[in-house]
RNA sequence: GGGGUCGUAGCUCAGUUUGGUUAGAGCGCCAGUCUGUCACACUGGAGGCCGCGAGUUCGAGCCUCGUCGGCCCCGCCA
């Protein structure tokens, strides 16, 4: 079929091109036959223009018309003149294409769903007919900002004297974190190459080698369970370098942050942006990536409950745990109903209960309050300034936990009372620091790696290290944007030894460590600069820009949340031959 | 591994409370009318394995069990 090229895009055409005869080339979004008077909608991917056939005028082209169909693929020829009616809805509203020729290029089944911007149609019809779905503008112009976010990344790394370097997506299973995706090998039967969970022991050596500063675009995997912002393949924004400390990883991503947001939004954000140790991140907010949009801290009241009355107060505080609350501002009116269900959800992030206070008509309303004397009802109060018609939330559990729920519920009642929504234009960025270097598995029964186990432990908590390992803080920073994790990064351990301590901590032995990470120790020994860096989540970047809370929003082809490509059908049982060269055989579970 | 929720026309959903005649609506689709629409309007029409499989019952879209799938959450995600 030939068909006749496009002069213009269906976005481009103004009141300047009037008369001119141009050529489109496009899909049929909607049609409008007025009798003797035929409207078409076409549109790309840079706009609509209304195309015009007057069947007084044109009668072959009318009847020809009766054909179209929406999504049907069509070029066509006309001239430009303004519209008697303009559309200010649209950048091309003020003209119209009234056609003298035009032909159908390829002809469209009747789409599953209506390809519009405010469709409301399953995710999972949606998922299936993708290319169906990205064809609509909203999602679109989600893949546009991925891609201008590319170029800034590139632009400014390259800017900076960064060199981009690919790393193996097939590399050596290392099963210290986040489960593996395995691929096995042919040519040597019984052993499997992994997927990178992240490449960062081959950008450490890179270091070694002397690159000194290395940026990369990269895809990584983790066979984990998925979430709404999470997907078993995603891209980082890959970053190290050496003969650096942590003030230059810090500068580096805030001016970086700084030129994406003025790139792409065209806002200015203010830097350095404000740092929280760990331990005040989750004390106050109860979360080591706090949503600083708003206040509603947590406020301890340990000390001043733990002489009440109320045993589950202090039981808890007498075998280690802390009590706290947040203030619910003007939340007094909540029903019991209500806050049976923040009991619920309490409940469902490890708390036993959820206590309640409410402050009503000058008295404070609690099934609870009667095991507190006035002194300590004064106190609590005065501490969480607690006005009329405030509602707090109290928690009391093992400290860690107490904190965590308390951020949850934070964050479940500014969702719930529309503070959310009233701050989603607004973009609070902070470094969380200082994060503990360990943290002891329960399952394992050993001290894990918080963030990994090439993190570099601080200097002065080095001779903690085998003696109260828990308290060894880790020279670690996250980056947080409006209570979303969007990166995180440490400064590397270069010193050989100092490796092999950390490795035996966790529970490995000198042969083990040799098998896993023997090439990352000799490597050591060559004379390793001192290192550090940053990984950054594109995918939740980009989510954050667009002000989307779904991560499939942004990613062209994503899974389900059971892994599955319901476009494709990946992953799919595959031909006994190709297990069968492969040297694998399948077991009945 | 666990919890919640949903699955009815091409799409979005109602109907499930209390099992009971021929399963409805809007949008879309098909046919027709219409010269300024842009959510076109109007007239008429077609369209259903009530996710799938068992069970209970005289009778199941509705109750029970199982199963498949979507979404959300806990665990997990160095």
């Amino acid at each position: 079929m030939i068909f006749q090229k496009r002069t213009h895009t269906c976005g481009e055409l103004r009141i300047e091109n009037e008369h001119q005869e141009v050529t489109l080339n496009g899909w049929i979004s909607v049609l409008r036959d007025m009798g003797g008077l035929i409207f078409i909608d076409l549109r790309d991917r840079y706009g609509i223009t209304q195309l015009v056939i007057e069947p007084s005028e044109t009668p072959e082209l009318a009847e020809k018309s009766k054909e179209l169909k929406s999504e049907f693929v069509i070029w066509a020829k006309g001239i430009v003149r303004k519209r008697e009616n303009p559309n200010p809805k649209i950048p091309t509203g003020l003209i119209e294409i009234l056609i003298n020729d035009f032909e159908i290029i390829n002809r469209s089944e009747l789409p599953p769903f209506e390809i519009k911007d405010d469709l409301e149609t399953s995710e999972e019809l949606r998922l299936r007919y993708r290319y169906l779905d990205l064809r609509r503008q909203s999602l679109q112009k989600n893949f546009i900002a991925r891609h201008k976010l590319y170029q800034t990344v590139h632009s400014y790394f390259d800017s900076m004297g960064f060199i981009e370097v690919e790393t193996p997506v097939l590399m050596k299973s290392t099963p210290e974190g986040a489960r593996d995706f395995l691929v096995p090998s042919r040519i040597n039967k019984g052993r499997f190459y992994a997927l990178p969970q992240s490449p960062q022991i081959f950008k450490q050596i890179l270091m070694i080698s002397g690159f000194d500063r290395y940026v990369q675009i990269v895809k990584c995997f983790r066979d984990e369970d998925l979430r709404s912002d999470r997907q078993p393949e995603f891209t980082q924004i890959d970053i190290e370098m050496s003969f650096i400390n942590r003030e230059d990883i810090f500068q580096l991503i805030e001016g970086l942050f700084q030129k994406i947001w003025k790139d792409i939004l065209n806002l200015e954000i203010s830097i350095p942006f404000p740092r929280l140790s760990y331990y005040e991140a989750m004390t106050r907010f109860g979360s080591d990536k706090p949503d600083t949009r708003f206040q509603m801290e947590i406020v301890t009241i340990t000390d001043i409950v733990k002489n009440c009355q109320f045993k589950v107060f202090t039981d808890t505080i007498n075998s280690g745990g802390e009590v706290a609350l947040i203030n619910a501002k003007g939340c007094a009116g909540f029903s019991r109903k209500k806050l049976d269900e923040l009991t619920e959800f309490a409940k469902k992030y490890g708390a036993m209960g959820l206590a309640w206070m409410k402050l009503q008509n000058g008295e404070i309303n609690s099934p609870i309050s009667k095991f507190f004397n006035t002194n300590e009802l004064d106190s609590i109060i005065a501490a969480s300034n607690t006005e009329e018609g405030d509602l707090l939330l109290i928690i009391s559990s093992n400290k860690l936990r107490c904190y965590t729920v308390l951020g949850a519920l934070r964050n479940e009642i500014a969702k719930q009372t529309g503070i959310i929504q009233n701050i989603s234009n607004k973009f609070s960025f902070l470094w969380v620091t200082d994060f503990p270097l360990l943290e002891f598995d329960d399952e394992e029964k050993r001290y894990v790696s918080m963030h990994h186990p090439f993190t570099s432990p601080m200097d002065e908590d080095l001779a903690l290290l085998e003696k109260q390992p828990e308290r060894v803080r880790a020279k670690a920073y996250d980056i947080v944007v409006n209570g979303a994790e969007i990166g995180g990064g440490s400064i590397r351990i270069h010193d050989g030894s100092v490796q092999s301590r950390i490795f035996s901590l966790l529970g490995m032995s000198q042969s083990e460590a040799e098998a896993k990470f023997g090439f990352l120790l000799d490597a050591l020994k060559f004379g390793a600069p001192p290192h550090g860096g940053i990984a950054l989540g594109l995918d939740r970047i980009v989510m954050t820009l667009c002000g989307t809370e779904n991560i499939r929003d942004v990613i062209a082809f994503p899974k389900t949340t059971s892994g599955l490509s319901l476009m494709d059908g990946a992953p799919t049982f595959v031909d006994e031959k190709q297990l069968t060269e492969l040297g694998i055989k399948l077991i009945n579970s």
